[in-house]
DNA sequence: GCCAACGTTGGC
DNA sequence: GCCAACGTTGGC
């Protein structure tokens, strides 16, 4: 089993939104960059992931999630009327792709990147959230990572 | 293939 | 709202 992280503005879709949905699960649409996307066609059905608030008061991990379906075409790019339309992809030749994933629990308390950053150098070296610059909206944990961000909850 | 211009992300 | 860090685009 693998572990990622998944970013989401709160103000567009937060993990209460997530935890509101018909069956507490989503489709992870919109993704428009290639890594973000290699990594989401590697995702495994029981893969769980982290649910962590972005671009907004105190960014952080807030819950845990679980993919519930793997890669499949993401119809967004093919509506051009949404927000995230290409052009240059086409359900014959589909350029983006989309998981599901499932609600599982929210954090006993959110676990800032401020937090997160004290261990930059430390527990979490190498850790892609925590490096100066990343934007990716989709990235893979260590297992060694998970489970150390995990035991900082309590 | 280089690189400047541009758009986006996201912390602060 | 600012701006640094990137990724993408397109002229050459």
């Amino acid at each position: 089993m693998n572990y990622w992280l998944f970013k989401s503005e709160p103000d567009a879709y937060s993990l209460d939104d997530l935890k509101n949905d018909k069956g507490r699960r989503t489709h992870w649409d919109g993704v428009r960059n290639y890594q973000a996307r290699n990594f989401m066609r590697n995702m495994a059905k029981g893969d769980l992931g982290f649910f962590y608030h972005s671009n907004c008061e105190e960014p952080g991990i807030v819950g845990i999630i679980e993919v519930c379906r793997e890669a499949y075409p993401d119809h967004t790019a093919f509506d051009p009327r949404d927000k995230h339309f290409d052009a240059k992809s086409n359900p014959e030749e589909p350029r983006w792709f989309m998981v599901d994933v499932r609600y599982k629990r929210r954090l006993k308390r959110p676990i800032s990147l401020r937090e997160l950053k004290e261990y930059a150098d430390s527990r979490l070296t190498d850790f892609a959230l925590v490096r100066r610059g990343n934007r990716l909206s989709v990235l893979p944990v260590t297992k060694r990572h998970w489970d150390f961000i995990v035991g900082l909850e309590s």
